[in-house]
RNA sequence: CAGGCUGAUCGGGUGAUCGCGGCUUUGCGCAAGCAAGGCUGAGGAAAGUCCGCACUCCACAGAGCAAGACGCCGGGGAAACUCCCGGGGCGGGGCAACCUGCCGGAUCGGGCCACAGAAACAUACCGCCAGCCUGGUUCUCCCUGCGGGAACCACUGGCAAGGGUGAAAUGGUGGUGUAAGAGACCACCGGUGUCCGCAGUAAUGCGGCAGCCAGGCAACCCCCGUCUGGAGCAAAGCCAAGCAGGAACGAAGCCCUUGUGGCUGGGAGGCUGCUCGCUUCCGCAAGUUCCGGGUAGGCUGCAUGAGCGGAUUGGCAACAAACCGCCUAGAGAGAUGAUCGCCUCCUGCUGAAUCGUCCUUUGGAUACCCCUGCAGGGACAGAAUGCGGCUUAUAGAUCAGCCUGAGCC
RNA sequence: CGGGGCGUGGCUCAGCCCGGCUAGAGCACACGGUUCGGGACCGUGAGGUCGGCGGUUCAAAUCCGCCCGCCCCGA
């Protein structure tokens, strides 16, 4: 995943998660929030609770592999957070890859194949 | 062969596809940039942040006190250390190889030592012995008296042998001795030492002598010796952007030659714990504190270094010297992932075959190694200014040396 | 990077400084009493590796060292 497709400042952060819009499942928390920008930025997290370093760092690189795939599946305009949460150490990568596109879905931000957006919610 | 000890090394390998950080080459483009290619990209602990440094900023007459750290001895190593090396001493553990120790001082002084016990550090509760100057009670004798004797209690003095306890009662055994006893004395043993001699650089050891009087805790205060400026890469420097100030505290006299003067006194800051002292500034301010406002960007610092590898020499070693070769991460919500193989190691299951063994012997059953296939597993763990150590976590593998036990030759 | 604090029955805390005594208190829990029954009340009782491992000491929740977990503060 390139850098400038990545949400960076520390204050976007801070905007996304608090005014953001949010769905869960137990491997990871999608928050989402509508951009000024005509981009999608994406930004991944992982809290203390998810273990120790590696853990963590291993949880944020394999929730950016799946965005490789979905990223220009994404409908544009969007600020996007994935946060991790602890069973995502030791699940396989097909389950999380489908929780990402599940989430994806419910937030409607996916293109569908025939190029008209899913359904808003 | 079994068990153990020590030291060292390694910490899965390799390939395909899709992706990431850094550097760089070429092409296109005025430029921002885009495309293609090449190289490179986590550890032995990167961890905990417990020490020591480098580096940066602040401070830098000095003295005293306080606070903190360290602590067997004498060498060596290292930039430095409380670290490392090899040697020695003492205590503890182990049959041994070996491991381990915050290992200075208990006559400077203070404090504590629960329960039990007479008593917890120097005494005397019970007790033992003596005395009759003294008193009381009881018994007894005959000379019937303010008489003698005995026992007990009190009293006075001596002693510390014996006493249930306790972690600890400072000597033990045997003898001499005594009114009773006691290192009071003797022999042996054990312990102690501002003592003497010898050995040793020293810690200390051995012997003598003295004396047995005075236990433990300094990981309680303390004492002795040595050492110690403060902060930390969010240090620090540069660039860009942006804003709004306000309040409180602080406030003297004299002289004459009226000044950017002198004297005395005062206020504030610094010496980053305090005091003295020193030093700088101040004249209606200096400065300090509080409230409020702005910024949360970029670059440098930032990786050629106490660097890594190899063989040589010196050294028991830690390590050092010179030689050759190498350049080896620099992120900034933080770069190594996903999927699929092959090989390798371990575990379990399965199948086949051979030797052997057993049985109810043209047959059947079956252990280990090896081979086939399948499944599962391969630790601890992620650089953030760098380095040297310490500590802690760590599946498993390999090598070398040593110790104990058993068997065989 | 630097500094500080906490960990004790199920929960909230004492005790630690200055070592020893049955580790204590409240709530909660169990049983019994009281009541027609419940609550409240009374009585009795159970429940603790004092975060872990070592060390000092005769003796450690307490003193010392190293780890583990949680929380807070400053730049």
């Amino acid at each position: 995943m390139k850098r400038e497709f990545r949400l960076r400042r520390s204050t976007d952060f801070k905007r996304v998660r608090r005014s953001g819009k949010s769905y869960a499942h137990p491997l990871l928390v999608l928050i989402v929030l509508a951009s000024t920008d005509s981009g999608v930025r994406v930004g991944v997290a992982a809290g203390r609770s998810v273990g120790s370093a590696v853990e963590r760092n291993r949880a944020k690189r394999r929730l950016r592999a799946c965005m490789d795939g979905l990223l220009p599946r994404l409908t544009p305009g969007w600020d996007i957070i994935l946060l991790a949460r602890k069973p995502i150490v030791s699940a396989k990568f097909d389950s999380i890859q489908a929780a990402v596109s599940e989430l994806f879905n419910r937030a409607g931000l996916l293109i569908t194949q025939d190029g008209v957006h899913g359904t808003s919610q």
